[in-house]
DNA sequence: GAAATTTTGTACTACGCGTTCCAGAAGGAG
DNA sequence: CTCCTTCTGGAACGCGTAGTACAAAATTTC
């Protein structure tokens, strides 16, 4: 049959997300994504149609690496806080390894708003997942205990998704590491039975 | 002397700043520019220099106008507490009155990150000053009894402006009226005495 | 009213952009 | 080996972009 592919796509979709995680969608040109996956224009085109294409597969990307990340963290924790403060303090961590990027959504929703129709669904799915992940643990943590149940747990997602958003801010910012850190404490103490 | 200007500076600034706070800076098309300024080339070159001054001028312009609106709010605060809760509840009906813009400071970090020293000096510039402002409030609970003692005041504002920027996220998303609102109570509720 | 000086509108320039085209290379099926 | 299909590299295209040049218009001072 026909001459296969030379290159492995995901690698290539990794390093056009990195591209457009740090620059965004506008200021990335077609050259920087050459140089970001390695590959020429004809097989760019050739394998992911458009520019727009190219980055809606690099949000989805993204997606399924946070979704594959955030299962792995939330397992090993001893109860429902503390999955919520190892969900915080990861962020911190991923952000001060990786040199303050940001959050790619978020970076996105800045950049789009709700003017993209088929953009503005990949963010509401993935902030539904990541809602419906965070309630899971927030449902967890209030029958072990951990949690308060003072609160609506769908309320207390929405409010650490925000925290994370809100720190994924500061730290594409250049907030320092004690800023970052006395924000996840608070957040977490917010969430805690009193 | 000179013939003088046709029009208003500040209103031209007010116009490129709804434009470029809807679509960000590389988006927004020196034609765009134009016709929400209501200006020809020729008169945004000759007053502002190049499209980058003009943005720059129009965060300065932006980060005025949130100064005024912010001091005008926490003047009539019954108490510390009182005035981060007015804070929060101004954010969410400012962004549901004016269609869920975001903060124009928000979307210039995650377009920018660190990338541009001159802008990311003003966004600092705005983030301390917003943090002195909070900090102010803060203390000011913490004497009155409103807000808990058990946390530095200047956290407490970190936390709070994190906060603000997670609501700013999460609106321009396009995210219900009562998830703000829950966000916020939460919020409020973190940093009031137990 | 005339001179001086600035603003303004229009046409233009040079360039970078996303995208396409095409010729040749490369590998599997027979 | 040959044919067929696909991939790859590079050149090319058309268009939109930020920015400029220039002449006409406008207004204040003398």
């Amino acid at each position: 049959m026909p001459r296969p592919r030379e290159f492995d796509e995901a690698e290539a979709l990794e390093g056009a997300m990195n591209a457009f995680w740090a620059r965004g969608f506008e200021a990335t040109s077609t050259d920087d994504l050459c140089t970001a996956t390695g590959l020429g224009r004809s097989s760019i085109y050739n394998t992911f149609s458009s520019k727009r294409e190219l980055f809606r597969r690099t949000l989805d990307h993204y997606r399924l690496r946070g979704a594959e990340s955030r299962a792995a963290l939330l397992e090993g924790a001893a109860d429902g806080l503390d999955a919520i403060r190892r969900l915080l303090t990861d962020v911190i961590e991923d952000e001060l390894a990786h040199g303050r990027r940001g959050c790619l959504i978020v970076n996105t929703v800045a950049e789009f708003g709700t003017t993209d129709a088929e953009i503005s669904a990949q963010v509401e799915a993935d902030s539904q997942a990541y809602l419906s992940a965070i309630t899971h643990v927030a449902r967890t943590g209030q029958a072990d205990g951990s949690v308060t149940r003072d609160r609506d747990a769908h309320d207390l997602a929405q409010f650490v998704h925000s925290t994370v958003s809100g720190l994924r801010v500061m730290s594409r910012r250049g907030a320092e590491r004690s800023a970052l850190e006395a924000v996840a404490d608070i957040a977490v103490a917010a969430v805690a039975r009193r």
